[in-house]
Formats: structure tokens, C-alpha cells, sequence
DNA sequence: CGGAATCCGCGCGGATACTG
DNA sequence: CAGTATCCGCGCGGATTCCG
């Protein structure tokens, strides 16, 4: 956390790309965020993550399966049930939800003030 | 920074979407940081954010200063010279461009290994 | 219920040429 | 030097319909 900042203008540049390379689309916080709550079903996770159409958050999540981010299980019941959670690996990006909600906040303040 | 902690999955989403309506795109975050660094020119700035294109650059410049988070100075020499600063209220990215770097780092190893 | 398929418009984003 | 203007393709992203 702390050897951030060691790391030259360029070196930074680089690691913010490779970051935000996963990261890309407005949907894929919010999605890791709900999941960092708690493990959650795909209807579920539509309504949390408020105003994402269904092709959106099919294809995000799919992304994110892609990255081992987060984990995808299917009940065979009928209808099919199925469910979604954060790995190990897409909750050490819980930090990162954290620090842009808390500026969005502030943002928020900002802006109605 | 911790009552982030406190919001409900809701509340925490919202705050995020506040977030990335003002740095959507995939070069935002990459000029915040940069700037945090020091002051820059705009032909500075196109070679330390590497891959950029001329036109996305002006674009991108153009939402970060209309959301009052860089500041664009022109001194009217010939040629004439634009210089880009960070404001206080951009520098308050500060933490969340060296979260965002940080993860960037820890991905690279991951995803190379 | 959890998608996949299809249609479609809009805007991102690159390339190039031009301007003060 | 720091853009603007123009052209253009691609893919985001919504709406709707269909499927197992």
C-alpha cells in the first residue's frame, strides 16, 4: 500500500491502466461492491445495483468470472437459481469500492451545496 | 474515511455511481494522477499518459476542468503554452489514484505469474 | 428464473488534416 | 503548440423477445 508511492509518474500510469483494463464500464464497482457484502443471486443483484439492464450485468459478470473476480454456481432446482460471489481475489478489491464510495460522498456534498 | 463502513449496500452503490459519473472513461483516472504528480503541459501531459490520443485528451481535460477538478492556465506566448494543474478539490483523488495503482500492481503480478 | 438473441441508436475513440 | 474539424468504425448499452 505504501510503495505506491515509490513508484514514478510512469509506473503509475501503468498500473492505473492495468487496473481500470478490468475495471472498465461504469457497472463492474457497483457489481464487486454488492458482492463484498454478500454473496447474491443474478435478480437480486439486479435490483441492488439500481438501473443496470439484464444484457448489461450478464455481460459484466461474465467479464468479472473471466478475471476470477467473482464466482458463479448454478442450483439445478426449477427454475434454476443462480449464484454469485466474491472470490478472495475480487475482495481485495474491497478497499478500492470503499475509497470511491467515500469520495463519491463527498462529491455528493459537493455538488448540492 | 471509515463511515463508509456504516452505509447500507444501497447507499454505498449510489455513492459509487456519484464517483464514476465524473471519472467514467478509461483515461480519467490516469490524468487525475498525473497532475497530482505536478502541473503539466498538454503536450506533457499526452506523453505521460501513454496511448492517449490528441482529441480524447482535449475532451477529457475539458469534463475534469467543467467539474472544477484541474485548473487550465494559457500563457499567451507564440506559440502559446496550456498548462494543466490539479485543484485542491482534484487532489482529494489523490488516495483513490494510488488505491486504484496499488491493485494495478498486486494484478500485473498475479495475472503474469 | 437466468439468461441468450436480436435489433438498433448513440457516442467512444482513433486517424488525419487543418488553424491561430 | 494546443487544440478543432471531419470522417468513420466499433462496441456500449437499452429494449424487447424468446428459451430451458
Amino acid at each position: 500500500m505504501e510503495d505506491v508511492k515509490l513508484l514514478t509518474c510512469n509506473e503509475k500510469i501503468r498500473a492505473i491502466h492495468d487496473t481500470m483494463d478490468v475495471l472498465s464500464g461504469k457497472w463492474k464497482v457497483s457489481i464487486i461492491a454488492c458482492l463484498c457484502y454478500k454473496g447474491m443471486r443474478y435478480s437480486e443483484l439486479k435490483r441492488e445495483v439500481n438501473g443496470i439492464s439484464g444484457k448489461m450485468l450478464s455481460r459484466e459478470l461474465k467479464d468479472l468470472e473471466i478475471n476470477k473476480l467473482i464466482e458463479r454456481t448454478v442450483e439445478h432446482t426449477k427454475p434454476v437459481c443462480v449464484y454469485y460471489k466474491i472470490t478472495p481475489y475480487g475482495a481485495s478489491l474491497k478497499e478500492l469500492t470503499e475509497v470511491i464510495a467515500t469520495w463519491g460522498l463527498k462529491h455528493r456534498e459537493m455538488i448540492t451545496q
